[in-house]
DNA sequence: CATGGGATTGACT
DNA sequence: GTCAATCCCATGC
């Protein structure tokens, strides 16, 4: 069977495990800036590390939205981290963006990041944000149709082999392996040492 | 209303 | 390797 949609909207249909491995090679956009996914966690309510798991608040209301709706929230009163909401209404779940290869206004992104090398631009879930211009009040704005653009991978882009690990910076539910990371990127957050891919 | 704890990063030893 | 910055929000008194 096949289906004639695009690789991200179908994405955003499916259950999150499965909708983090999906956007891995989709896109992002926002400010003239833009990246290819490469590194991906799930999220899920009925799991202690997501902010869903303690119900709808002010804060987590945004991971309760349909499916294609950004959560963009503060870490640590510095960084501002995006995510992307998945599953139905009333289920709280989303994918966090954690490294893009950088794609077009990179020149930006460098002014904007204070960096130089291509591989400090976007290689964390900080970075991206920064590097793109993502704050805080496009928190709750689509993904389609809105200020931040998900989108297909690039055409003739090779479909990413991917990795699969413990998410990073959590103290609980760390055992899940919902972390998903494009085989061999030099963009993710944590590059892994040489010889361990085969 | 006070408190504690981060889905991180960059600077420093 | 260690560690501080910094602020929002959930929780508890």
């Amino acid at each position: 069977m096949s289906d004639a949609r695009e690789h991200h909207l179908r994405a955003l249909e499916l259950p999150v495990v499965e909708a983090a491995r999906a956007l891995v090679g989709c896109t992002i956009a926002h400010a003239d800036s833009s990246g290819v996914i490469v590194e991906t966690e799930a999220y899920h309510e009925i799991e202690p590390a997501c902010h869903a798991f303690v119900g709808i608040t002010q804060r987590t209301k945004t991971l309760f939205a349909p499916p294609g709706i950004a959560y963009v929230y503060r870490s640590y009163g510095i960084h501002a981290l995006l995510n992307v909401v998945v599953e139905r209404e009333g289920v709280g779940a989303a994918v966090l963006i954690r490294a893009l290869e950088p794609l077009t206004g990179v020149q930006r992104m460098r002014e904007r990041r204070g960096r130089e090398r291509l591989t400090d631009l976007c290689s964390g879930p900080g970075k991206l944000t920064q590097a793109l211009a993502i704050g805080l009040e496009l928190n709750a704005t689509p993904l389609l149709g809105g200020p931040v653009a998900l989108g297909p991978p690039p055409r003739g882009r090779e479909e990413p082999r991917l990795i699969d690990g413990p998410r990073i910076g959590i103290t609980r539910a760390v055992e899940l392996p919902w972390r998903f990371c494009a085989a061999g990127n030099r963009h993710v957050s944590r590059p892994w040492p040489p010889g361990l891919l085969d």
